[in-house]
DNA sequence: AAAATATTTAATCATTTGATTAAATATTTT
DNA sequence: AAAATATTTAATCAAATGATTAAATATTTT
């Protein structure tokens, strides 16, 4: 194979074996997934897994990056854009959140309990408290109330965005079928923000 | 051994395992716990623990029976307390999570994820709806907001509660050191009945 | 067509790990 | 002390699984 159309199929194939990976690693979590069913998934062989990634950590490292980054993509851009105002940042955050986790569902619980087994996983973890005491938002938060702890409202926030989806295997069940919730989701697209106001101006 | 002290060792020997292995599988989970860890964990040897319990699966069900019980045991009580108002309940639910989930920390994450692992776990998820809606908190807060659908109030309770110790592992670097966190926590325990009466009155 | 590369097939290794066994030792009960 | 039971020790099994290898086949490039 020449270089050109090397590249373009290698870069297909990884592509396949990449997204096998992460469909079967935030399915299963690492400890439960075999390089087996990620291959299958993926419509190769074994052999041609570890022929692309030397080895089953090696591919999980970089399936845990670009899922991490996906978990918290999300939030970043918009905690530091200039040009909106607070409430529009909830609206934002909380839209993009529930829309993203509409199709990722497995994504938060995913990610945080394979940071719970490997904490050492989050090497920018030092970065992470700058980047975000020095965010355009909790500026705005601090401006606007300054007896209020940022980290208790971004907890708020995550939390109403997030816990839904973390703990949807318990409550999907008791709340109804697959197409209930999705609408319930939908439903706290508007509901959040506006309760994360209330707090806001009188919390 | 006669059948008085039999029975007291068999307890204190098995309490002593179960005891190492609801440490082991909530720190990693099933599938990476071994059961050599919890052998070890418990001070004695993998002969013992297979004699007292036939197979990991089955000491695990054990485990993961209580640990569920654990986690949802604070709720329940509440939710059917006749004798409190709404207000009282979610104090109470908020001081009773908080408190017990500062000394079990990794409860959430850790049963949540099993759960997703495996669904059937839950075998009394249809009760729990029936339960759920029939209570005294959901016919409370019906009586006062029947415009608010209460899986949404559910959600935001136990979303400020739980969550901020389900990322915990993510958020606890970001905000400082363990006993940073702690003190939010404690911070909170005041804090989320304050938020959640003000979406019950305004939200 | 020839060469280079990609992919499959099938077999095999090595390690981990849950589980079992039998014999030895310790502890408790009678 | 004798009997019954609990626990340890050490060895071993069997299965699952990550990884490797070499040869065969397919595909693409030149």
């Amino acid at each position: 194979m020449a270089k050109a159309k090397k590249a373009e199929l290698d870069l297909s194939t990884e592509e396949k074996i990449k997204e096998a990976a992460s469909i079967v690693f935030t399915k299963k979590g690492y400890g439960n997934a075999r390089t087996r069913d990620i291959a299958e998934e993926a419509g190769i062989n074994l052999a041609l897994l570890n022929y692309y990634f030397r080895s089953k950590e090696k591919l999980f490292q970089i399936v845990m990056a670009e899922r991490i980054d996906k978990l918290f993509g999300v939030l970043t851009p918009v905690l530091n854009d200039e040009s909106t105002t607070l409430e529009e940042k909830l609206e934002k955050i909380t839209e993009s959140y529930i829309n993203m986790l509409l199709e990722n569902p497995d994504l938060p619980i995913f990610v945080l309990s394979e940071i719970r087994n490997n904490p050492d996983q989050l090497s920018n973890r030092f970065q992470a408290r700058k980047h975000l005491t020095e965010s355009v938002f909790v500026k705005q938060l601090m401006a606007r109330r300054s007896d209020l702890n940022p980290f208790h409202f971004l907890m708020n926030l995550l939390g109403m965005n997030l816990f839904p989806f973390v703990a949807k295997p318990v409550l999907q069940p008791i709340v109804g079928n697959e197409e209930m919730y999705r609408q319930l989701m939908e439903q706290r697209k508007k509901l959040v923000p506006a309760w994360m106001k209330l707090i806001l101006d009188q919390g």
